[in-house]
DNA sequence: CTGAAAGCGCTAACAG
DNA sequence: CTGTTAGCGCTTTCAG
């Protein structure tokens, strides 16, 4: 096995190739710096010709932080996700920040590579809907090291967050199916710990009690499409057999109108209404046209990214903000009966 | 504006705690060091106590390798590149190497980021599906960074590269295909320039016209779902129908099948066959049921990760790996009729 | 405007 | 086994 010696180009070769001091090399790279035209140009011709290129590393030795910031994902078969990871990686690069990317699966506890990751001077921590443990709370706390949490929130303070308005959404989504004469609600839930179902659900049971609607269902989802494909088939096999389900997110409700059209043989939108939760773009496609709650994913992104510039020079600083959606209607439900 | 600064804990400041040197605290980090276990024992509380970690930044300055592999993506929507992301991310994660993801639209010329990506000593560089231009080639040479192409490769040996084997997997489904007992064949391409694009073609009409195939019919699809749709419009709205499609991949076989089902009132899969490349997890979808000639993405990442630690110690090494995969036939395309 | 010198936090010989 | 001594490649005073 060759020993691995590849041996970089350092602003020392270049400063000698250009008959300058190695601080010199240093300012010509650095943007608001005092170093003479000519000189600058020599420099640089010396630097090209040798293939120079800074090393950040040792860059962000000096400065105390890395331009890097972590972002920890569980499960990226919720498109929503997909879609937020997308526009995250240009808004960060487009904000000369890079993006370091963990698997965060379930709660981030007893992660090790999450404690890994802590030790490369982050400038911020993202968790892409993944649970915040007050145990890595306290370890990010310790590594100072900013925490943004996305499309989910904590109890206590812990972290800043960016969500969308669940309380707006699934009572809009409840108003839409009461609206549609709908009689025997049910709801197939997320995750049960995530805030982001706590928060769907109470309002979507909520607002029915309001309205006078008694006894909905209510079955387990985990916002995993074999556990929805599962709730659905429970949901539909029952002798009390709904007429709308509200699903706490898409790829969810798209599970619960397969199972609906290909295993009970029914006309979703007409004999049953099927409504998701994120708008993610499959719910645009006619085999599904799913009624769904748009949450804005680039206004989130844009917030998120906002939110981590703040807390690179304001790490005490907390902040939560909630971004507002809005319904979009298909046929996957019933709309309200013209009197 | 509250300037940042947040003071790290160092090894000096342990080293002062537990009344021994700073080397000492080195070494109590080091997995193979020579430590006394009462001396490291009381080094590892103060550290414990101070919140220490060692910092990767500095580190990776002396070893000379950053333990990061920067990974390229183009567009996520298509499942078969979220699938691949998130198994690296695991698989990467497992081996001790982090991942720095970012945006490498079309063919990386002209990118910013990845030039700046460059600058961080990267262990290697991974483009999913993504080109590599001679001037990034030339670039990342420079840079001594090894890059590894996931699912395409270049004319030149340019980088080493991890494939599937789109010649067999062509031509089997072309067989699979004529034994259905097709007549009219058409194929909705990839991205032109791509070697995937270039090489499935290939080897679908080169088996065609073995078998006596006369003038299958080509459209444009560039693996994008909009293009695809309208690809399939025009193919369907000929009045010389073809009555199997074979897509360069699943996104644009799933494009087609909604085109002929919702919009021409086909039954796919009687009165037309529609098949894809990738085998995505949403190709087993009732809704879908996609006939696909399945890429093992767990097995590509594993040879990707591997390749990695290779040119890690030897970085002008070059290899090329294609790995097999199998066709999945499913209720999209018609099978052998019985005789 | 420029060079010399002092580190950023850590690892790696080198003597004890 | 442990402390001392050099740096890794760069930024940043501090004098010229």
């Amino acid at each position: 096995m060759t020993t691995n010696d590849r041996s970089f180009i350092t602003a020392h070769d270049v400063a000698r190739a250009a008959g300058v001091s190695q601080s010199a090399v240093s300012r010509a790279f650095t943007p608001g710096a005092s170093v003479a035209p000519d000189t600058r140009t020599r420099i640089m011709e010396a630097a090209e010709r040798l293939g120079y290129r800074p090393n950040l590393l040792a860059r962000s030795l000096i400065s105390g932080r890395s331009s890097i910031v972590g972002v920890g994902v569980g499960d990226l078969s919720n498109p929503f996700f997909v879609e937020t990871l997308q526009l995250l990686s240009r808004t960060l690069d487009q904000a000369g920040l890079r993006l370091l990317l963990f698997p965060a699966e379930g709660s981030g506890r007893g992660e090790p590579s999450i404690n890994e990751i802590l030790h490369y001077r982050l400038d911020a921590l993202v968790l892409l809907s993944v649970g915040l443990s007050s145990g890595l709370a306290e370890e990010c706390r310790k590594a100072q090291v900013p925490v943004v949490l996305y499309n989910r929130t904590t109890q206590d303070h812990a972290a800043s967050s960016v969500i969308g308005d669940n309380d707006v959404g699934a009572r809009t989504i409840a108003a839409h199916l009461l609206a549609g004469d709908h009689r025997r609600m049910a709801f197939i839930a997320g995750a049960e710990g995530s805030s982001t179902n706590v928060q769907r659900e109470a309002a979507f049971f909520g607002y029915l009690a309001e309205q006078g609607v008694t006894a909905p269902i209510r079955a387990a989802g985990d916002y995993r499409i074999e556990i929805a494909t599962a709730a659905a088939r429970r949901l539909l096999a029952g002798r009390d057999r709904p007429d709308a389900i509200f699903c706490a997110n898409d790829s969810m409700a798209i599970a619960a109108i397969n199972v609906a059209r290909h295993e009970y043989g029914l006309d979703v939108g007409r004999e049953i209404s099927i409504v998701g939760y994120d708008d993610v773009p499959m719910a645009a496609w006619p085999a599904f046209s799913l009624t769904s709650y748009a949450q804005p994913a680039q206004h989130m992104v844009d917030q998120t990214v906002r939110l981590i510039q703040i807390l690179r020079d304001d790490p005490d600083r907390h902040e939560d903000v909630v971004v507002e959606g809005s319904l979009v209607v298909r046929g996957s439900s019933r709309a309200a009966r013209m009197r």
